[in-house]
DNA sequence: AGAACGCTTCGGCGTCGGCCGAAATATCCG
DNA sequence: CGGATATTTCGGCCGACGCCGAAGCGTTCT
């Protein structure tokens, strides 16, 4: 087997719309059931599982055994880099089908992406940061400054740079085709933001909706002001 | 259409293996005609002409039409690192079948990425400059110091940042699992080494030969012995 | 224990898409 | 203008794979 014929195994397994939805819907960083994931790649159970047995063994995703529940996760940062690599593309490709989307409107706006923010919110949040000298992000690449992790801690993020996880990186951001904060930094901001009640998760989507407190909020520390 | 089932359709582009085959032909940032990526890909003419149509229609590859040819390359920079990381977890997946290789240890020795050096060498060079500080690469950006900009100009390197490109990036190497120096400077080295004859491409691979000049250059250079 | 629930396995159906050879176009060369 | 070469189109074959319902297995709840 040469190294090409793995890449067409990995891709072959994202190439099919049900393991696509799964993989995406997965990639807000949580773990979901089973059954979860049928319902979110629009599938039936029976299918699901043997998608994500197919993704299990190929160690895309890993599963934990919680009583008769089975939770599956993305397996590696890498892997969840690998799908936002590939929605990128998707996104930058001319195919006049992306324009007409369903609830793209909601997703747009304020979103996961693995486990940080994206979406409009993402962006502007990392582009008030980058503004005002808090983070500095190139496009391969970026840092937290010192006046940054005063900011951030103001707010009660604490970013601890972590093993095996890259610390502040940009993260292309595939409706707004600008970069968003990532890495251990980003990851940090999301959970806060989730803890402040900021952003609240919805049923079957990756869409965040933003709060009340997270209208006042985003104003007050970042000057951004979203619907 | 949402945003996964465009995923879905470039993941599928490149989870055939004859399209994976072509993409990875591709991956040195040559243009090549239609015939050679029908025999990379090990498929008939008709064949790859119908998979080059859907790898053109989807913007992963463009097409430039000289006379009786038409060479095709990979479309953006984009589309490389997507290909890249597909191929760092196909690599890093626990599939028992990537331990059996066709002529994979010359690859693994010394290829090209795109348009830059990888593999034993491209991983050896990088560490080399790290190692004296004329380049500093983290996991997720890097850059080059001015003693290096002073020691690549030394050996004729002139890398200058260029729009629309990274200047100093890391590329997770596929088969060391380690970075190499990839971005206009890592593209400029790679020319460079081509142009003293150091090292010389192969038919039919992206594997590279290392010279006699090249084993004395690369020793003296950055204290890098290969085979 | 019995029922409910989550998940997987099995069997069969249907379709999608890759593959090739032959033939049709397009382009260059002499 | 022929002949050679590069590439595409066409037609048909066939294997691979996704999909579902029904049934089987294991866990939890009452």
């Amino acid at each position: 087997m040469s190294g090409t014929a793995g890449m067409a195994m990995i891709a072959s397994l994202l190439g099919e719309p049900a393991r696509a939805n799964m993989m995406a819907a997965l990639m807000d960083g949580r773990a979901l059931t089973a059954k979860e994931l049928a319902y979110a790649a629009h599938v039936s159970a029976p299918t699901a599982s043997g998608h994500l047995a197919q993704l299990t063994e190929a160690g895309l995703v890993s599963v934990e055994r919680q009583g008769r529940h089975r939770y599956h996760r993305i397996a590696a940062p890498l892997i969840g880099q690998m799908v936002e690599s590939i929605m990128a593309v998707a996104s930058a490709a001319p195919d006049p089908r992306r324009l007409a989307w369903r609830g793209g409107e909601a997703l747009r706006n304020a979103r996961t992406c693995y486990d940080h923010l994206a979406g409009r919110l993402g962006v502007a949040i990392a582009d008030a940061l980058a503004a005002r000298g808090d983070v500095r992000l190139a496009e391969d690449g970026g840092e937290l400054t010192p006046s940054g992790q005063q900011s951030l801690g103001a707010l009660g993020i604490v970013a601890a740079p972590r093993r095996g996880r890259v610390f502040c990186r940009p993260c292309l951001d595939w409706s707004e085709r600008r970069p968003h904060l990532a890495g251990t930094v980003g990851s940090a901001l999301a959970c806060r933001c989730f803890e402040l009640g900021w952003v609240t998760r919805q049923r079957d989507t990756r869409a965040l909706a933003i709060t009340e407190a997270g209208r006042t909020g985003f104003s007050e520390a970042f000057g951004v002001s979203l619907p």
